[in-house]
This record gives C-alpha cells, structure tokens and sequence, in this order.
DNA sequence: CTGAAAGCGCTTACAG
DNA sequence: CTGAAAGCGCTTACAG
C-alpha cells in the first residue's frame, strides 16, 4: 500500500479545510456552490479517494462483506457466489470469499481447520455482515462449538445463512427446499410404470439428502412401491459417487428400472456405470438428476433434471443481508418451487 | 459493525499502556515476562483482536488481496479461486474476489461496468497485492484504457497476472502454455491416421484460441494433412458453442474424422451433436479435450483430454504475490507441461 | 522494560 | 456556509 494523496493535501490546494472537502465528497452537509465546483476538481485532478480504512475507522463499517463456503468448485456454489458479488458489487459492496473446505467426513475426522476458525477471522475483519453457505449448517446434528461461534459472530453483525434454522441464534435463516422437487419426481418416475426406482448420491447425515430420502420413501409407500433399503445409495456428491451408485443398484438381484440422481454429477456418474453394463439411458434405465448444474439438452442422453432456481436464492439472500444492513424492509421470499424438466433420460411410459 | 473492546480497555484492565499492550500483541520490542503474562490473560479473557482498519491505518497494509476474473462459473476460474483462497487463508491473507463479467463479445458491444472500474475500486480498497486472471488481458488487442488502468494499478501494488506479457507495466506476468498441448494433441490424432481434424471452440480474437489455432495450423501443414478453414468452427467456450461447431463440421462436404476441442464443455457439446447425427465417438469421430475440467473417466465415452495443471499454476501464483509483497524471493516457475491422458474418446488407429 | 505523545486519514459535532 | 478540534483504534519512535 503506497502513499496517497490524502484529503490534506486536497484542501490545501482548494484552500479549504478537510472538513469541507469531506462534506463536498460525502453530500452531507451545506456547501456552497463555488467551494463544492472547486473541490471537486481537485478532486478529479488527482483522483482523490478517501481512504477506505480511514472512513471505516469512523463510521464503523468496511463496505466489505463476507461470504462463507466450503467449496467453489461445486457449481451449486459457484452460481451462488456469482450472483452475490454481481450484487453487492452493483451496491457498492466487497465480497471476501472464505473456503472452508467443510465436508461431513473430514468434519468427522476431527478437520484441523473449522469453520469456527472462519468465523472468528470475518469477526476480526469488521466486515459488514456474513452470508454462510453449506457447511456444518446442513449437517442433521450441530456441534456446540459451531452453534457458539454462530450466535457470537450474529451478535456482532447482520449474518444470513441459507440452511436449516437453528432456534435461539439471531440470524437470518433462508430455508431450501427439498421436499418437493423430490415428490414430482418420484411421481412422474411412478407414472411412467416404474416400480424400482433407486436413489443415488448424497452423503448421510446431511440434510439435504435426508429429507430428500424421507420424501422418497414416504412417495414410494403412498404409491405402493418398492421401498427397500438396498434402492438407496449414498456416499457423496460427486462423479464417482454416482458412478459407485448406479453400480450398486445394477447389480442388485432384482435391479432398479429407474434412478434419481441427486445432481448433475451423480447423473454422468451413474450414466457412465450404466454404459458399462453395456445398459442405456433410458432403454433400460430412466434417470432424472435432482439438481440441474448444467444445461441438461447438451448432455447424452439429455437429462430429466430438476431446475431448483438457485439464481433466485442467491438474490434474495444478498438482498436479505443489505437490507438488514441498512435496516430497510426486508425481500419478499423468493418462489422457489422446483420445475422439472423433462428431457430424454427419463424415458418414455414402459 | 459493532463497538468492540479496543486496545484501552485491555490496557485499562492489565495496568499497563496501550504502547505495552501492543507490543505484546505484535511481539515486538521487549516486554517483561510478568507482564506479558498478564496483558495476555486479559487479552484472552476478553477475546480481544486489534480493528484490522486501525492496524492497516497505520501499517499500511490489510492483509486483504484482490482477485479480479471474468466468471466464476468456469471451472478454470473455480479451481484457480479455491486454491489461491486457501494458500492466502494459510498466509494470514483474506481475498476479496471480484467478478468483471468480462467476455470478447461484452467488450466489443462496449459493456458497461468495465475490468478498469474494478482496478480502480481495488485501488481504493487499500488491498495489499492483486491477481488477475483472464479477461481483456486475453485479448489479442488490448485498449489502451487497460494498459493504462493496468498501469496505475500496478505502480500502487503488487500485481501478478495470469495472461500474455505487456511491456513496460511493473506487473509480474505468468503465461500459460498454450503450444505444447497442441502440437501433443494434434500429432496423437495424426499418428492414429486422421487426415481431416476439426477444430471446435474458442473464441476468435482471444490469445488461447489464436494461439491454439496457430499451431493447430503449423503441425497439418508440417504433416502435410489438410488445412481447410472450414475445418475451424470457433465461436465461445461453452456447451452450446461445442454442439454448434461439432454440427458445422459434420456437415462439411468431407466432414472431419477428428475433433480437437478447446475444453471439456466443448467436447460435451459435440458429443451431444455428434449422437444428433446418429454418428458415435470414437468409432466415427475421434475427439480430444485440451483443457480438462473434470475427471474424463466418468463421462460416456471416457473422455481423453490435455491436463493443464491449472493447481500448480494458482499455487504458483499465489506464491509470486505473496513474494512481491513480503520482499522475498520470487517462487520456481512450475512445470506447466502438459499431459495427454489417453481414454476411449480419441479411439484406436483407424 | 515502559509510558506519553504523535500520527495514520478521515468525519462530525460544535462554534462562528 | 465554513473551520478548528476532537476522536475512530491502533503503532512507533522518543524519552526515561
């Protein structure tokens, strides 16, 4: 950080005092015409900026806000992480982008770095306020410590998370939905004639995959299904994941007639596997992935997918977390009713 | 942000100066162990941490980088994000990310909120190093108005940029190798006895594409295969970009037998098209990736694509930044060798 | 080893 | 309408 001009330097050479520098420059204030003109241009002849660190120091607040994931290479994330800088960018607001590289596993595992940690440090950074994405909040059980550093990091600034709410912490909690996308699709797999419909991906203990697999269950008894447990395969979000899942469920003594992926990735995953038994989307096996990443008409087979608006969630929460900020009113919720879109994989009536 | 225990409190409490107090916080200038070992229990009694912005006040520095790319969505961008973020969290370094929004086509039509605007808000934020990737810096003619911003930014910080070298502007450049993987990619095709080999995606104008396109055009003539121009079909890097190419050069009069595509979304969307056309990969249409955003194992066919190394090149570049910075010694420039992972896509000899 | 004081660059009552 | 002065929370010569 070099030496700039300051707003010492600006006055002396309007020849006013930085008092009425700060007043042209901040709109507060009265100014007369001519000082103001002057100012200003010598302003623009340096192209004065006052310093943000300065004016933070007083007014209490970085213009500078916090973003808390645990993954950017998930494009659930990455869209997520788009449309907020987009925003708060256009609100003249800073994003710092914290990773925390949170999984169920190594959280498990007793991870070296916590996301607690995380919190603690956009404390210490006087950020204006916090999104948390994902992370320990989508886990069914939540640790104390995390529970602890939240409520802390919420009473000292405005902090929204999109995740399950957890009683007594003030923050702003934007809930997802899983329920119904999972019912839609379990439906129309039922009324294509499917009776052995598996479930692939997700990771156990989390809350997504959780309450998508009650709903799956509680669908496929409703409809008089198949609901043993050998459907169901679990273990994480990703390529292999699917690719693991799918196998299982092919190789079952009476094998799945159709899946639902989790997401895009469980989708090629569990596509991939299901070539490999020399099978076809959807000849043999429909699919549909419960969470389009990708635009489903470029994919081979084109993929059945389940569009969850992620876009409109992640506006809502910037504008959620700005209006706390500034105490305006805030956001109407946004409509996030799952559309599914039908394309090929998931196959035509059998 | 909220009033916080400050540096008098502390010092209040243990007895001492606040000079004191900040000599043990910093570990600077000697402190008697006694009391030492009491302003610290008064420190971690109250959970106390120095305001970053009156610490960067003084200092001049804010332990903050800025990371200015086009698109976070891109897994290039995503990857090179998650590891930088990790590397600064673990040097103490927060990132403040930036989106530009910046594409050849945005620019030409004169897009609004421009690369420039964000180097100056950078620059206003006091940030201590900046790293920027992609952009108009891709370009093959770069304004003035960049070179310029660019310029400005770079004489006030450390800046390290991913992209071509442009003289007399104090930035660290690191260049990509944009040659090797192809002269590699085009010559595996040719000794698999491929005569007609299309070129699908990229945008023109873009240094990656050009470059590309340039040695893609060396090593047929070098070779002595064909050079048609139609055998070229660029227009952008994403999925409908891949399917669009593939599609024109199915339809040529002695269509291709090979397709070398810029990316991974390239290489999807021709798979889709090339299937449109009841035409299969690889026995019909052998196709490369030459830049590899996910596992090809799992996609159908199994994809053979060029590793980048994006990893090694972000943690080099991160490392470069924080050298500039401390004043250190500037890191080993990695291996950015290209591999050629050989699947099923690119087929067997014809 | 420790403290009083100045100062980083700004804003905002308070006078005038 | 404008300026002198205090103060945001910290660090660092400078004395002692």
């Amino acid at each position: 950080m070099s030496r700039n001009v300051t707003i010492v330097e600006i006055a002396k050479e309007s020849g006013v005092s930085t008092a009425t520098v700060s007043r042209v420059l901040s709109g507060s204030g009265p100014v007369s015409p001519k000082t103001k003109a002057r100012v200003e241009e010598v302003v623009r002849k340096y192209g004065y900026c006052p310093n943000p660190l300065a004016q933070g120091l007083i007014l209490r607040q970085s213009r500078t806000l916090g973003m808390i994931i645990p993954n950017i290479t998930n494009p659930y994330f990455s869209t997520l992480v788009g449309i907020i800088e987009r925003a708060a960018h256009e609100a003249h607001y800073s994003i710092i982008l914290c990773i925390t590289s949170f999984t169920a596993t190594s959280h498990k595992s007793g991870g070296q770095e916590t996301e607690e940690d995380y919190f603690q440090m956009i404390l210490d950074k006087k950020v204006d306020g916090v999104i948390i994405a994902g992370g320990q909040i989508d886990l069914c059980e939540v640790s104390d410590s995390y529970k602890a550093a939240l409520e802390k990091l919420a009473k000292a600034i405005p902090v929204v998370v999109i995740g399950q709410t957890l009683p007594d912490i003030p923050c702003c909690f934007v809930n997802k939905e899983h329920e119904k996308g999972m019912v839609i699709a379990v439906r129309y797999l039922a009324s294509l004639g499917h009776c052995r419909i598996g479930f692939a991906g997700g990771e156990p203990g989390i809350i997504i995959t959780e309450s998508r697999l009650q709903t799956y269950r509680a669908v496929l008894e409703q409809l008089g299904l198949d609901t043993d447990p050998d459907l169901v395969s679990v273990s994480d979000y990703y390529l292999p994941d699917g690719y693991n899942a799918a196998k299982k469920l092919l190789e079952l003594d009476r094998p799945v007639t159709a899946i639902l992926a989790m997401n895009d990735n469980i989708a090629i995953g569990a596509i991939r596997a299901i070539s490999d038994y020399f099978l076809s989307v959807p000849d043999d096996i429909a699919l549909i992935s419960c969470d389009q990443f990708m635009d489903g008409n470029f994919l081979t087979p084109r993929l059945t997918s389940l569009e969850r608006h992620t876009e409109r969630l992640a506006l809502h929460v910037i504008r959620l977390l700005l209006s706390m900020i500034q105490g305006t009113q805030a956001p109407e919720p946004p409509d996030l009713y799952p559309d599914l879109i039908i394309r090929e994989s998931s196959g035509k009536h059998l």
